[in-house]
DNA sequence: CCGATATGCTTGCATAAGGAATCATATCGG
DNA sequence: CCGATATGATTCCTTATGCAAGCATATCGG
């Protein structure tokens, strides 16, 4: 049997434990932000009526519906976001992006495409960056949402 | 500016949550670890005289030196693990892998590449799997260690 | 030789996260 | 129409984690 595949799996795990680790700082100390809660952000972003209810962000961000609503309880305090019911399912509670969240949203994407172009700076050529970025959605490709 | 590596960051980020969360059920129900247990036993491995000091690991598993103490104490006592003193420097305590442990991620290693491989049967060619983890590997460079 | 600094490890504290239980609401089948 | 089941959200509880402080030991400079 090939070993080929467990290597790949490997080197996943420790090239995102390390894109967190460089990132997750930066996003802190510049927006204020956990990577997680600037995913979710970007998710909202992306969503029809920039809005998702919390399971559908608990799918996408891989998380339990309990995290979700703990993660959304603090960004509703700072105004990122907004609490929304459905008039048609009481059940529902939508996370819905502010103008103000919208205006983060978009610094935050400035940030990470600037981090993002200096990990790969120097060493890397376009075309093998997007080789990568490829390969690596199709190992996604099942996955609900777009985030770029 | 390209947006490309901004756009291969959030798929490898994604990529790595759906490994993970793939992979930490299945390596629980059947060995009783957790994901990061698992590398930390594969890093002691791995490494010269199967063993490693605190600080090492801590940077191995992108982890902080408490975290790789806690994870080591129920594994100590479990004997996967056994505590090691430094003749030469006192301050040091290895973690090093005992038999039990060797047998243990030998299976380990196992379960993970059965995973592996089912994660990209099919729609996958060897060319391209070693492919995608040539270019992962050109982003853990610099990392200390070697898992495979 | 010794004080100052650096290093490795552990512990206390605060925060983050998942799972189970609970509650409210919807939907389905008779 | 109504009981049974399913779905979404929240809360409680337990566990995991990082950071800062503390402690022990080592090293460096005078």
């Amino acid at each position: 049997m090939s070993k080929t595949p467990f290597i790949a799996v490997i080197d996943l795990l420790r090239a995102a434990a390390l894109v967190q680790e460089r990132f997750a700082g930066e996003l802190g100390s510049v927006h204020g932000l956990a990577l997680g809660e600037a995913l979710l952000l970007m998710h909202l972003e992306r969503a029809p009526l920039q809005r998702l209810t919390r399971v559908d962000l608990a799918k996408r961000l891989h998380a339990s519906a309990s995290t979700v609503t703990r993660m959304a309880t603090p960004m509703e305090k700072t105004g990122l976001v907004v609490r929304q019911s459905d008039p048609r399912d009481a059940r529902l509670a939508y996370v819905a992006l502010t103008e103000a969240g919208m205006k983060v949203v978009a610094e935050v994407r400035q940030t990470l495409e600037k981090r993002s172009a200096e990990l790969f700076r120097d060493r890397w050529s376009e075309t093998e960056i997007a080789s990568l970025s490829r390969l690596l959605g199709r190992l996604t490709a099942g996955e609900p949402g777009t985030l770029v």
